[in-house]
RNA sequence: GCCCUGGUGGUGGAAUUGGUAGACACGCAGGACUUAAAAUCCUGUGAUCAGCAAUGGUCGUGCGGGUUCAAGUCCCGCCCGGGGCACCA
């Protein structure tokens, strides 16, 4: 065989080990160069044909820089904290570590059978306590951290305990739960718990009470980017609302700074805007309402000042505390009836149930700012009491909810902004006069809002406010197989786990579940009491420790910077590796973790810029979302009733069922091998098969990749028989790097026909052939295009692409027959980042030594590239009629006196006389008739 | 509902950003080599109409308009697929 893909390919990946080809350097005088891959969750199921096409993409990049002299940063590592292996545990008693370590090998074999360039001697896992140390020395710098809003930037709690021991709360400007405010004086009087309850509001990891998504299938609370559609996002199960004590981060005090970055980064409108969503920033005013008879206000938050004089009436949350204050008499039963049905609710009913209408009205009143009329007060569950302020002053003229509500109870809609017919839906957009509307009469919208916010704040009513609908990220969870959240209880007081502690190792447990009385597992460790002198203790000693863990994003938010500088025992980075490797130039990746990962990592890099450990402001300077590689289903024909299946094109005269058929028992024709699917299960060993001219067909359908569909590829399987060259250039070759696509491995047999042709034109049968003669125009040109194509697709991302180029390249040389070193050995180069092991064969048979991995990049050379003529295509009326071959040094006129002179020409210009005649040099030639 | 994407042969996809639509590959059809198969190589392959044929005409990039000598590409209005957000005031 000339093409021996298994020989060669394990040949070069001993090299590559043996050598240690791909380490980077620690520093260098050549630029560096950070390539990221989203690293994997190892789960027990192994690698599909979907999963390395990031990968292969990165590593295309990564051995393509190598070439261009720069400093490559490739590494790989485990994302190995997380709830399968914790899942096995309870049902199996075997201990996560154990099954994660056995995934994790069966991982690294598939991933090295691929040929990556990964550098190994970096790899980190979440899982490992050298590593999740500094993810709990993170934690602890956030829990020793508060948000100044005036510096904009985040500062040791210290300084706001000097603050407040000086002049109490007065001048702090924080992101805080906190809203009363003290002096000095009250703040020095208060014991060390009181202070603590007050520092908790400002911490940026900090417990509070509050609403969790909490999944009882899986006994854990989840953040909201775990929760799809009112579902644990992993397994499915059931999420409902619940109050609880919890750890959570303050990312909201990074929304801005969140919002602003993304301006700055190369990362695809698509998720930019996910973010932007997510982050929900919106503009307008925070207002008081006065209540009548009452000292209590309300204050709501509105987009909408400008139609102030069309609030008709108020609505609360059913859950602001406010309501049980003002409810009157007559109606306490009514209300609390209506927030026992609110509460019964579970969120996905409550999504599920958009267009009921509900509520109820609580007796009690407001007052307008401006018009003093009187506003009913209301409670409906329309009203969210976690966004805003839990309270809506409603306009029915101008906000389809509130329309909704004002229809269904009966209340007056006031029109105060023209434009729309008011009669059957409310006019919602932001268009049109203000009427109606005192001061605000005769403006434009955007006119108004900003004249009301000003009048608002003149008036001392309210003040233009931002808000957004990101909210803290709850961060503690109920589970075993997490790093543990480094903090002691004394008198009930959190207390951070002195750093010389750290890591704060996972204790041994009997069993992985729950404890009976609700528990999380740490509590059955029966060494998990915590001394400041002596570390970790068994119970009854010390001080109780934390008993939730992080979650699964919390190792992932950093772990770009811990391959920096993996082994570094003093810091999770150093400041030498920052400063020489800054951030990830190249990061690749699904786009699932638009709203979690990829949110949660820029904000600890905002932070950790904050804190003066690292120099940068975004983790990921250029980030491309790989598509997805689909399945392509293939289905037997069953007639409905029968153990008989029909041929797909029969199908038609029959009721049939399709019933899948693993996709490894069709060829590349679509034909079924019958006997195979006859052996497949037992039920269908008696079946008859009705085949057209012959063969048996199957109906193709692309779905997702998955066991049950039977039409899961392993790479495994193709790199078997094809070898790892042939599957890397194949995925490729499938599409655009960032569109979804179906794998079909019919196809893959143009790329493999391809890597065999490239090595005949090496090769005679088993011997190198190779001639030292001068290479002549036409292959120069024909390399040179090449040349040209692959550095501009590689800079591109257009992966695809590339690989035609060398097709069609390889293609001309194969028919001139050529095997000129001149030729080959750029050429060998070139497609060392598609096709590593044989390219490295190639270069080693051109008699080299020592890889090719660092051997520098071809570059195009114009001159070879030069046309002397070009073949225009002459059209007329826009339509190509025919081509003309010319010089290209012809001007216009003569191009166009030469075109015209041609009988053929004449023919179709059939008598008449061109109006115009339009020359393109070097493009085409338009007759206009 | 709002926001991002995308829509090109039987299939995956190209098209230098306004200049020959369908590169490259799969599949299909035919042929060469072979006892045969595999492998390899060659030819054809958007649809449709006319012709024995070389060839020629018409249509054709989701739909309907428009700009232009020229539109897959630009503009306006729709339709459909994929994704994000969503009683967010």
């Amino acid at each position: 065989m000339d093409y021996n893909f298994q020989e060669i390919e394990k040949k070069w990946q001993e090299y590559w080990a043996d050598n240690g080809s791909f380490k980077a350097e620690e520093s260098s005088e050549k630029p560096k160069y950070y390539v990221l891959d989203m690293f994997p969750y190892p789960s027990g199921a192994g690698l599909h044909v979907g999963h390395p096409l990031g990968y292969i993409a990165s590593d295309i990049v990564s051995r393509y820089k190598r070439h261009k002299g720069f400093n490559v940063l490739h590494p790989m590592g485990y994302d190995s904290f997380g709830l399968p292996a914790e899942q096995y545990a309870i049902q199996t008693g075997q201990h996560p570590a154990i099954t994660t370590e056995e995934n994790i090998k069966r991982y690294r074999q598939q991933l090295d059978q691929i040929g990556f360039s990964f550098d190994w001697s970096r790899e980190v896992r979440t899982s490992d306590p050298n590593f999740y140390k500094w993810t709990q020395w993170i934690f602890l710098q956030l829990f020793n951290s508060w948000y100044d809003t005036s510096a904009d930037s985040s500062k040791s709690i210290d300084t706001l305990v000097q603050h407040f021991e000086a002049k109490g709360s007065e001048g702090v400007n924080a992101v805080t739960s906190n809203e009363e405010d003290f002096t000095a004086e009250v703040w020095n009087a208060l014991s060390d718990i009181q202070k603590e309850e007050i520092l908790q509001k400002y911490r940026l990891a900090y417990r509070a009470e509050s609403t969790v998504n909490w999944c009882p299938a899986l006994g854990t609370v989840l953040a909201n980017d775990e929760v799809k559609d009112g579902l644990s996002e992993r397994g499915g199960h059931p999420v409902i609302q619940k109050k609880m004590m919890q750890w959570s981060l303050r990312i909201t005090a990074y929304a801005q700074r969140l919002l602003d970055g993304l301006d700055e980064i190369d990362w695809s409108e698509s998720l930019k805007e996910s973010q932007r969503n997510w982050i929900g920033r919106s503009e307008g005013a925070s207002v008081h309402f006065a209540l009548k008879d009452r000292e209590d206000k309300i204050e709501v938050f509105t987009t909408r000042p400008d139609t102030i004089f069309g609030v008709s009436f108020m609505v609360l949350a059913p859950e602001n505390p406010l309501v049980d204050k003002i409810t009157t008499e007559a109606y306490e039963g009514s209300v609390r009836k209506y927030k026992e049905q609110a509460a019964k609710k579970s969120e996905r009913d409550r999504l599920a149930d958009v267009k009921t209408v509900s509520g109820q009205f609580t007796g009690a009143y407001a007052v307008h700012p401006f018009s003093g009329k009187e506003l009913p007060i209301w409670i409906g569950d329309y009203v969210l009491a976690s966004y805003g302020t839990g309270a809506v002053m409603s306009v029915p003229a101008h906000d389809s909810r509130d329309y909704a509500f004002a229809k269904y109870f009966d209340l007056p809609i006031l029109p105060v902004v023209e434009g729309g017919d008011i009669s059957k839906e409310s006019y919602d957009a932001k268009e049109g006069k203000v009427i109606n509307s005192d001061f605000l009469n005769g403006l434009d919208v955007k006119e108004a809002v900003a004249k009301a916010i000003a009048k608002i704040e003149e008036e001392g009513l309210g003040k233009g406010k931002v808000n957004f609908r990101l909210r803290d990220a709850i961060f503690g969870r109920q589970r075993y197989w997490g790093e543990p959240i480094p903090v002691y209880y004394q008198d009930g007081v959190p207390h951070a786990v002195k750093q010389e502690h750290l890591p704060l190792e996972l204790p041994q447990v009997d069993a992985y579940l729950p404890t009976e009385d609700g528990e999380p597992p740490l509590a059955r460790g029966h060494k998990w009491n915590y001394d400041p002198e002596k570390g970790v203790v068994a119970n009854g000693e010390g001080y109780p420790l934390e008993q939730t863990t992080m979650p699964g994003w919390a190792g992932s938010s950093w772990y770009d910077l811990r391959y920096m500088d993996p082994f570094n025992t003093d810091a999770p980075v150093s400041e030498k590796a920052d400063a020489y490797w800054q951030n990830v130039d190249l990061y690749i990746g699904g786009s699932e973790h638009a709203t979690g990962h990829l949110l949660y990592t820029r904000f600890w890099h905002k932070f950790l810029k904050d804190q003066g450990i690292i120099s940068q402001n975004e983790p990921f300077k250029k980030l491309i979302n790989q598509g997805m590689i689909l399945g392509t289903s293939a289905f037997a024909y069953r007639v409905e009733g029968q153990n008989k299946f029909v041929s797909r094109g029969l199908r038609k005269d029959y009721k049939t069922i399709p019933v899948h058929v693993d996709v490894h028992m069709v060829n590349a024709s679509d034909e079924l091998d019958v006997e195979a699917f006859k052996a497949w299960r037992d039920d269908l060993a008696g079946a008859e098969f009705i085949s057209e001219n012959g063969k048996f067909l199957v109906g193709r359908e692309v779905e997702k990749m998955s066991k049950s569909k039977y039409n899961v590829v392993n790479p495994d399987d193709i790199i078997e028989q094809y070898g790892a060259d042939t599957l890397r250039m194949y995925e490729m070759f499938l599409g655009p790097l960032e569109q979804s696509k179906p794998w079909n491995t019919a196809g893959i047999t143009g790329v493999h026909g391809f890597l065999k042709k490239l090595t005949r034109l090496y090769k005679n049968g088993a011997d190198w052939n190779i001639s030292d003669e001068k290479a002549d125009e036409k292959e120069l040109k024909s390399l040179h295009v090449l040349i040209k194509k692959v550095n501009e697709d590689i800079e591109a991302f257009s992966f695809n692409t590339s690989v035609s180029a060398f097709m069609i390249c390889v293609n001309e040389l194969g028919v001139m027959k050529c095997n000129k070193r001149e030729i080959l050995e750029p050429l060998a180069v070139l497609i060392s980042p598609f096709a590593p092991h044989l390219a490295e064969e190639l270069w080693a048979g051109l008699g080299h030594e020592g890889g090719i991995s660092a051997v520098p990049f071809p570059v195009h050379n114009d001159e070879y590239l030069a046309q002397n003529s070009f073949e225009y295509p002459v059209a007329f009326n826009g339509k190509m009629r025919f081509k003309e071959e010319l010089s290209l040094e012809m001007g216009k006129d003569a191009v166009e006196k030469h075109i015209m002179a041609l009988e053929r020409t004449a023919t179709y210009l059939d008598g008449k006389s061109p109006k115009k005649v339009i020359v393109v040099p070097g493009k085409i030639v338009n007759i206009v008739i």
